[in-house]
DNA sequence: CTCCAATGCGCAATCGATTGCATTTTAGGA
DNA sequence: TCCTAAAATGCAATCGATTGCGCATTGGAG
């Protein structure tokens, strides 16, 4: 159990110098002789010296970590966004910490309380479903460290957030099933309250009447976007006498429960309904039929917020006016939603 | 911009005593009066006082932070081993910090280093498949902070790890497939230099040969387990005279891939070729038929993991002799492997 | 009324790297 | 050879929390 924890104080009585040689040869500092660059080097390996980020973090008010915080890592759609934020960290010597909050809200609260100790350098996040409250966030802002919102944000907050444009993209999804000839398209929505599904339920709506369907409020159905909710959405939608003749979902699981539902009562997909889903997770493109879906590009999106937290960080100190950036969402067709074969 | 940074001298020099008693009452130390407790309570809240956990962590030598390095978080696999380390740590007041290596040695190795500068308490990791040279590892654990690997790992190295029994595990699913009718069974592997490949290999082959069936090398296909893999793997299978009649795939996307082809080519699943994969990924139970899979309770592993860190931690200072920890997987039976219906 | 032992707090050093300013060394010009 | 500016390094304080040791109260026993 050897501990060997050589400092630059270790390296200095070596070569006979002091610490602040050291550390400054150890960055290149212009005032340092190359020869004693050199010979510190050299001794730094020698000792197996490594660096303590702790104790330059206390000195320098600053860690080099940014915090990332999502609900939960394991879907695609996060997992990319934060391979994203990580091209752009690593680059600029950042490394990242990823916390799940499992859209608890208590434990988001938490997670931000406990990355502020950790005293990260700033904090990219997606809230959770639950979040009503944002004062944990202003609080950062308050701090002074950079905040950054992506995928799910809140327009009266005013920090800076990088988000697709939900709008557009259920408005193409729509009207793409419209194109393929429905005629009652009924619509799986989450907590209306959460901006983005707020959205996509404005763009749905836009879509139908832009195309001289109406917008039935019934045809809209609340849940959670789970799996099991998209089943109990669909089964719910099939005891009407009017079925609906195409579905978008607001979540790629809402869909593929939907989907489960209709052909297990024996209703062929796209045929007698035609789906289109919202993420494009994996598993999207491998169901039978695969599902129609709307890109949200996260890696971009990732790449994104992470130049975005770069500039607030140079512009430190400078009062930084937050800024949002709305990428456009990509419509992926495939079969689910396919009932003419493009000329 | 305000930056409000109170320190504990801000709550001492407010309440006229010293900061090694803000300290000590903040910490509940039996040798501060109750008075003096309650006054520095309400001083930390009005100042808005935030414990500087760097400043801590430096002079304490020990940060709270557990390095968790995984090949890539978007496998339900991987986030729920992750989601049981936290399960654990939390309760022991540790914060998570979640890397990913995209299974690139390179990462791996910087990925180690840089959690060894941010001096985390301990690290808890699955290798990437390029990893062949242990060093890194064994730089941490000469450092005398706890290592410890799970999943992936590796016997010769003299550090604690939680597997699971990939041997009993591939016998389970080759034998119930031999149940099931099936003469001549296919399995999909990978670079057989890693230790659950290896294994998992070698329970096909006992539960084979257990089972009066022989062991043929040309039914053993290597690839990288990935979808298209699983697909070129079972075209080339399908190319034979002899094509097998189940497959047993170390992976869940190899066996996803194999049913693909299986179906585009008229082939019947399970009727035509049984198959069974590994992993519970999520995906796994609504494919058509539904895949049966080796199940291998992430969340335990986690759990178990972040356990063994508590206990190196505890130990510390007296030599710690690296446990293993080896769960039993469950074989979970779905469509894809069952002709017989149980009685 | 003394004296001792709890009890409550303060002093000062420490963790390791950083940095403004001071000091020493070196090189080159006069 | 002397002097000075430039080059190279050293000094010491700092970041904020922690903690061993020591000093000063206070209460109660004898």
């Amino acid at each position: 159990m050897k501990k060997e924890k050589a400092t630059i104080h270790d390296i200095a009585r070596k070569l006979n110098i002091t610490a602040s040689t050291v550390s400054r040869a150890l960055k290149d500092h212009p005032r340092i002789s190359a020869e004693t660059k050199k010979a510190v080097q050299k001794a730094a390996v020698k000792l197996n010296y490594q660096p303590n980020n702790i104790a330059a973090a206390l000195r320098n008010g600053k860690s080099n970590i940014i915090g990332i915080i999502v609900p939960t890592a394991d879907r695609t759609f996060f997992s990319s966004v934060v391979r994203g934020i990580e091209e752009i960290a690593n680059t600029a010597k950042y490394n990242v910490m990823i916390c799940q909050t499992y859209d608890n809200f208590d434990k988001e609260v938490s997670t931000v309380e406990a990355l502020l100790n950790a005293r990260v350098d700033g904090i990219i996040v997606s809230h959770g479903k639950e979040t009503q409250n944002f004062e944990h966030f202003l609080k950062v802002k308050e701090r002074g460290i950079p905040i950054i919102l992506f995928d799910r944000s809140n327009d009266e907050l005013e920090v800076s957030n990088v988000v697709i444009d939900d709008f557009l993209g259920a408005y193409k999804a729509t009207e793409h099933l419209v194109q393929q000839g429905c005629k009652r398209i009924a619509h799986f929505t989450n907590a209306r309250k959460i901006s983005i599904f707020k959205e996509r339920l404005r763009g749905y709506r836009e879509a139908l009447l832009d195309n001289g369907l109406k917008f039935d409020e019934s045809l809209v159905v609340d849940s959670n976007l789970q799996l099991e909710d998209g089943r109990s959405s669909m089964e719910q939608l099939l005891k009407r006498k009017d079925i609906p003749d195409g579905v978008f979902s607001s979540s790629a699981y809402g869909i593929l429960g939907a989907m489960q539902v209709l052909k297990e009562k024996g209703f062929k997909v796209p045929e007698d309904v035609a789906l289109v889903g919202f993420s494009n997770e994996p598993f999207t493109s491998f169901t039978e039929p695969p599902l129609s879906t709307v890109d949200q590009h996260p890696m971009r999106m990732g790449n994104a917020a992470a130049e975005i937290f770069l500039e607030e960080m140079a512009a430190k100190d400078k009062k930084f006016i937050p800024q949002k950036i709305v990428l456009k969402p990509e419509l992926i067709i495939r079969q689910s939603s396919l009932r003419k074969k493009p000329n």
